[in-house]
DNA sequence: ATTTTATTGTCTATAAAGTAGACAATAAAA
DNA sequence: TTTTATTGTCTACTTTATAGACAATAAAAT
């Protein structure tokens, strides 16, 4: 089975994820440092196999790599300049030396043409997903989305674009649950929103406004052992 | 030159484009239909040359069949299931009936792959565009978009799903006027809303609303020879 | 010349949604 | 028992949205 053949992959096109995750108050994506070249990050990505349809593969993708199958995923946009290729990748292969790839030839052939990506954004819980490394992967994992390191290509955009998107959809579909554990306090949500969008937001009414949504569906007191009044444990109703 | 060389074009990849007008109350979306087999109606599309950008692509199509060059042009989402193939052309292709097609070897082996299409919507002022065939057209016509034929493969979809784009981004990013001709009334600007949206306003607080964009500029009245009072014109102030 | 008709521009009143300030309730430490 | 930090909610105020009303007016009808 060859990656790089264009019988079983569709080529000049592929897939790119920008995973979000959400800890220490702070939004986070998952990148991967390739094994080889010097500090090439990449987002997950993948190709798209001919039997496969574009949301199938993004899935596929995003389960190779955090090991979850139910997962929020959707497409947010397609990048596509004319120089558009990805030279790291090129000048590794150049340079004969021992690559972790199967078939070097098919491999330079393959990642010589210019490639149109499309790009899909994820909400995972980040407490369930576990990094998973593929052969080409040094390592995989979440990096703060404020100091993210120089990633390949227009890498650093599509993040920043996938953010973007998130934003404007985080209030409206709801989506913002996705990034939780089962269960938060109104803090812990209130939290996320602030992360999302840099910027704080009125205690008092954030609160009246996430409950007149109707989404949230109030459980015991969370005993936290802090030297103040518990607050309540919600769950996303759906 | 052939169209159909993976060396000059991207294979299984093409640019599908939601051109909307605005003419009696109605929006229009520019169909063509081609001059072969029975009744095959495809939104204007082209694929991507190996040296142009999938924007600058786009806008190239878009070039083609209107004749303008100056365009309101988004990307809004990429299609691509598994089994997304242009079976109607490859029927024709198959009859051995001539075709307008310059190399039919080389259209037989580029159509009978899967494609994916990216999707591209664009508003223009459909008194400005003599809508252009290309040698595979047989018409190419403004058709009201609540009224379409069944189109080739999934641009029903394509075109119901950039009339939602639409309705998202009218408001927000305010580029409904570039569906209306330089100068227009109120009334016409309030028309042109309640056909996008399918859904009548309230005169009053809608031209209350759009004058608090502060983004229209009041020129002369526009005396029709109706019997009561004349309307203002207003531009776009850009 | 005056009245009538259809439409336009804008005003006011009311309703709904968003923002800001206040305070009692409370879990655990002092 | 008091103190502290935080939580849940209330009220007042501001802004925005919705609904009803009416004078102004261009041209036709009288």
């Amino acid at each position: 089975m060859n990656q790089f053949n264009p019988e079983q992959y569709i080529p000049q096109l592929s897939i790119d994820s920008v995973i979000f995750g959400y800890r220490k108050k702070q939004l986070h994506v998952l990148i991967s440092k390739m094994n080889f070249g010097h500090n090439i990050y990449t987002l997950p990505g993948g190709f798209i196999s001919q039997d496969q349809g574009i949301d199938e593969a993004a899935l596929q993708i995003l389960k190779e790599r955090t090991g979850l199958k139910d997962i929020f995923l959707e497409q947010y946009k397609t990048f596509g300049p004319a120089d558009r290729k990805n030279n790291p990748i090129l000048d590794v292969l150049d340079q004969d030396k021992p690559t972790p790839m199967p078939d070097e030839q098919a491999a330079v052939e393959w990642f010589s043409k210019r490639f149109i990506s499309i790009g899909y954004y994820a909400l995972v819980d980040i407490n369930k997903v576990k990094p998973q490394k593929t052969d080409l992967d040094e390592s995989v994992d979440w990096l703060p989305i404020e100091s993210l390191p120089s990633l390949i290509m227009d890498h650093n955009q599509m993040v920043q674009e996938a953010l973007e998107t998130l934003r404007r959809n985080l209030d409206e579909k709801l989506i913002g649950f996705n990034l939780l554990p089962e269960t938060f306090t109104m803090r812990e949500l209130q939290e996320l929103y602030e992360a999302v969008y840099d910027k704080a937001f009125a205690r008092n009414n954030f609160q009246k406004k996430m409950l007149s949504l109707e989404v949230l569906e109030r459980l015991e007191k969370k005993f936290t052992g802090a030297a103040n009044k518990a607050p309540y444990l919600y769950r996303f109703r759906r």
